[in-house]
DNA sequence: CTGTTAGCGCTTTCAT
DNA sequence: ATGAAAGCGCTAACAG
């Protein structure tokens, strides 16, 4: 089934049955209806692919995730497909572990194919293949990784804020050593909130030791890991403070398994309030962004990068976070306190 | 960068180029260094787009999911993922919430795009749209749902048996009014889990009621109002049965909330095997099903498919499953047991 | 072994 | 308002 079969079937031109089909409005409308009719008779769909060659735009978008099965980024996912999928778009969506060749590989293959524009979440942004790559490309968003050093569009959060205001909730409940699990690469978003725990450490003259901080990986294996070295730390942090949930989960795994409860013996806060968190028998105290929405700003960004203001200049979307308090943080050494879960007491900055 | 500027830049024919970079036999030695070093220094890519049209195959698959941000599918995912990623290939996820719709809607964009096959992961199976396309598209490989009269490549599980496990185990506690939260369509998988159900309510002789059935959606929402409605009956039901682990949690957190013990006052046994499951404020009972592996399987037939026997006979792929016991099963009116969580308990056919 | 040529299915001037 | 023709970038006959 090609445009030529129409063609043929209503003995016009292709270019006519081109025209006709794709709305332009010199078409008589008596001869669109007889093309339209034709189609709908052959179940004629377009070649995206001949579409794509021609006019060198695919109605596509690659999506780039560190990991799929992570509850925010499938939840960015959905935000993104919310938009595009309004737009008639299709999402090639690459998950690159984190890894370097397999993101240039995916870049690659998605650039091969034609993609009008790319969103990457939490993706590399530096190295010469990356760069190259962006520099040559189609439009980008970035997702929670900045390039350094370029004024890019890109959707984000305030971490600094959200640090704050956890550090701050330790602090008023007495926390005076407060450990972090980092995330596993150095990249903006991670230097950001790593930055605030560091400040607030100072400011607050709080116990500065290099013990304290541990590199995690953001999977909840790399939390007990974490967990695990934290808490065998003399003396013991009395708080651990993780730089996303699937690291806090692990921690309180680890906890658990060394015979310490939380929060009594010691509070635990993650970092984007996955649905996990707010679950009856875990009520993770923790930071909340909205990943939902911040997928869909991505999406409605690049849509309108991709159209009319190609060279407009690039647009930063900061969301602002808050603290859900719930029921892995207590008094230092209290042996009380269990948060309420009825009702998350949100603080915002 | 074209072919052409390729061909230009090491001054022979274009046709050349394609086969010295195709590897082609016959292309003489010293030619293909020649080509690949001009291509390399142009940093030349050959166009997906222009491949595929030309040779009507896009190495590329699409895949289509209920619901991405549900980490059962979002593992089948990965799994498939593992196996293309390695081929070169690239992944169109579709996320279809259940809606045939947009199911219809992704599949013909797909299609319209020349992905070489699909992968169907508990979607629509009937109806005459998706029937035409089905028989009139690219290969293609079922997950988790038949197409009723159709012998075709299937992926699955044990449906029957992990029902049974779920049953016996429960009816070995002594539980005689066994509830169950089916899916929200009816499918093959559906049936058959809902069939096993209701084999062993008969053999066993257990209470057989239609208030102890309750249709939920797969989401821990829809889980939590089924769970509400079913632990309101007179009398109650002291075991719940759900179709899957979202279900199961939503059962909890409403029985919690009506201030009811799991497993104390009601044993609950999810579907799935989520990694939440196997969390330790969680531990839930539940069946255990292969997710990657599930994924990984598909993808391989759907390649062999792709490949040689295009014609061959449709294979079905069905893993066995198994019983996690943990700790949200109890004998009924018990009040005491809590199942271990350090090591599962792990109940095979 | 290399080159010439004919499309793949579509859109887009440019004539008519 | 419609049609003829060129060409997007590539591969596959086929000829040499």
């Amino acid at each position: 089934m090609t445009i030529g079969d129409v063609a043929k079937a209503c003995s016009l031109a292709v270019s006519t049955v081109s025209n006709a089909l794709s709305g332009k409005p010199y078409v008589r409308k008596e001869t669109r209806r007889k093309v339209q009719e034709a189609a709908d008779r052959l179940s004629y769909r377009p070649s995206a692919v001949a579409q794509a060659l021609r006019t060198s735009r695919s109605s596509t978008i690659g999506v780039l995730v560190p990991d799929i099965t992570n509850p925010v980024f499938s939840w960015m996912v959905r935000g993104i497909d919310d938009v595009l999928f309004r737009e008639g778009r299709s999402l090639f969506v690459c998950s690159t572990e984190g890894r370097e060749d397999k993101q240039i590989q995916y870049m690659h293959a998605l650039i091969d194919r034609q993609v009008d524009g790319l969103i990457l979440i939490s993706q590399h942004t530096h190295g010469d293949d990356i760069e190259a790559i962006l520099d040559n490309g189609p439009p980008f968003v970035l997702i929670h990784r900045r390039r350094r050093g370029h004024k890019e569009d890109y959707v984000g959060i305030d971490n600094d804020a959200g640090m704050r205001l956890a550090m701050n909730h330790l602090v008023e409940l007495g926390h005076r050593r407060i450990a972090f699990i980092r995330g596993p690469t150095t990249s903006t978003s991670v230097e950001e909130r790593f930055g605030a725990y560091r400040t607030v450490i100072a400011e607050a003259r709080l116990a500065a030791e290099a013990n304290l901080v541990f590199q995690g990986d953001y999977t909840i294996e790399g939390g007990m890991q974490a967990g695990k070295f934290l808490l065998e730390q003399v003396p013991r942090p009395t708080a651990i403070l993780a730089a996303n949930d699937f690291s806090a989960l692990g921690v309180i795994e680890a906890a658990m398994r060394l015979g310490f409860r939380v929060p009594e013996d010691v509070s635990v806060i993650g970092y984007d309030d996955i649905f996990i968190a707010r679950m009856p028998q875990v009520q993770l105290t923790t930071v909340y962004q909205p990943k939902r929405d911040i997928g869909g700003a991505a999406a409605t960004q690049l849509l309108r990068r991709i159209g009319a203001l190609r060279r407009g200049r690039p647009k930063e979307v900061i969301f602002p976070v808050e603290l859900h308090v719930r029921a892995t943080t207590a008094p230092a050494y209290s042996g009380s306190r269990v948060g309420p879960w009825e009702q998350d007491e949100v603080l915002v900055p």
